[in-house]
DNA sequence: CGGCATCGGTGACTTTGGTCACGCTCGCAT
DNA sequence: ATGCGAGCGTGACCAAAGTCACCGATGCCG
């Protein structure tokens, strides 16, 4: 089913032709997913495209040692260039997805995907904006890896990661993970975060106070 | 011009109709650039799509602070995502890039390429693989810069840098830059490889005896 | 209420890599 | 030959951040 919520935040949908259209909406799976769900893992086959409509996100890859990094996060309207990637090449999935928080997904199942894309011309478009502005989020990315300190990344992951109220629910662990480092470095830092009035903290908890500040 | 050497490295050029074919081969300049080149600066209005015959580019970010990093680099048959974008989505290039080693260009004006991109299939069939290919190359690059210590990151430089017979002509500086780090850094992490007999260096030359070892 | 797991705070230490300050040597031009 | 600049080698030092060990606080659930 095809929602005009749907339509609202992907208008690709609204483009298609008739019978496009009628594809799409009988193909069409919604799906609500809690928050740490993991929804694909490195090697597997794609078997349907995600689109968010709401909630996030996180796509990241895990080394031989354990180690995650995160390469980017998803919102409504984005959609995984990855996944476009192994869906249109035929090819495995190179990432994990994880849900960052409670999602409401929309599932294109692959075959129909490669149809219209091959049909649509709304679809190709749609294709070559996720992929061309993705690769802009991952240069910005690499930059900040390889240029910045952790307080940086800490200070931007916390912008990024805070609701419209500037809050957070995460532990301090779980930043550590995303940001590639140690539990003990993310407390010193938010403590000093924390003591420089930008943050509040509690269990579980983080509030941003002074967002322009932070960045 | 279109050669058959182009033809051969770009095979879409070849696929195109022969309406496409002709507006092609008028509009196609062909460059012969020496290394070392600055071809392309942030905030450029891109005006033609460059298609690499032979030799190599280095695609990079410079920051405030005069940091380099080294995003991607583009071999014959590889084409620059980034510039397809800005091309494609009228923006401007996010990137500066420079010739790393001489190279033959083949270059195509910005309006013949949208042009071709609406007219031809071939054409976007190329456009995505450009933007698709290159999204795992910049995840890996993303992947290597946050988990990778110095010395695996030189390693795989000197891979990917040296040419057929192992030979690199570049000075500890220039990898330095590329790298992101200092030049003391570059030279004591090849010492050290010098000492494991994986390298011989001498004066702006470094030549891998042992690529197997040195992966 | 008591037990227990999760979460977070802290001090001490190590490692990595960036910085500084030299000084050497090779190749070239005058 | 002399001088000069680019490229390289090296030791000393410093700062950031990862690691280890440990403990206290919090909240949940039987």
């Amino acid at each position: 089913m095809i929602t005009p919520q749907a339509i609202a935040t992907y208008p690709f949908l609204g483009e298609l032709s008739p019978r496009g259209g009628r594809l799409a909406a009988a193909g069409a799976e919604l799906r609500s997913v809690p928050r740490g769900v993991r929804l694909l893992r490195k090697g597997d086959r794609i078997r349907s495209l995600v689109l968010v409509l709401s909630g996030r996100l996180r796509v990241f890859t895990i080394t031989p040692a354990g180690d995650e990094v995160t390469l980017y996060q998803l919102g409504p309207g984005d959609s995984c260039p990855l996944v476009l990637h192994a869906l249109l090449e035929e090819k495995f999935h190179q990432a994990w997805v994880e849900t960052d928080r409670a999602a409401k997904l929309l599932c294109l199942p692959a075959s129909l995907v490669r149809t219209l894309y091959e049909d649509e011309r709304a679809v190709r478009e749609f294709a070559l904006q996720v992929l061309s502005g993705r690769i802009v989020a991952l240069m910005t990315a690499l930059e900040e890896v390889s240029l910045n300190s952790i307080e940086q990344r800490l200070r931007s992951h916390l912008l990024r990661a805070a609701d419209e109220r500037g809050e957070i629910e995460t532990t301090h662990a779980q930043i550590a993970v995303a940001l590639g480092t140690a539990r003990e470095v993310v407390s010193r830092q938010l403590e000093r975060l924390r003591a420089a009035g930008l943050i509040r903290t509690g269990r579980g908890r983080i509030v941003v106070l002074r967002p322009r500040a932070l960045a």
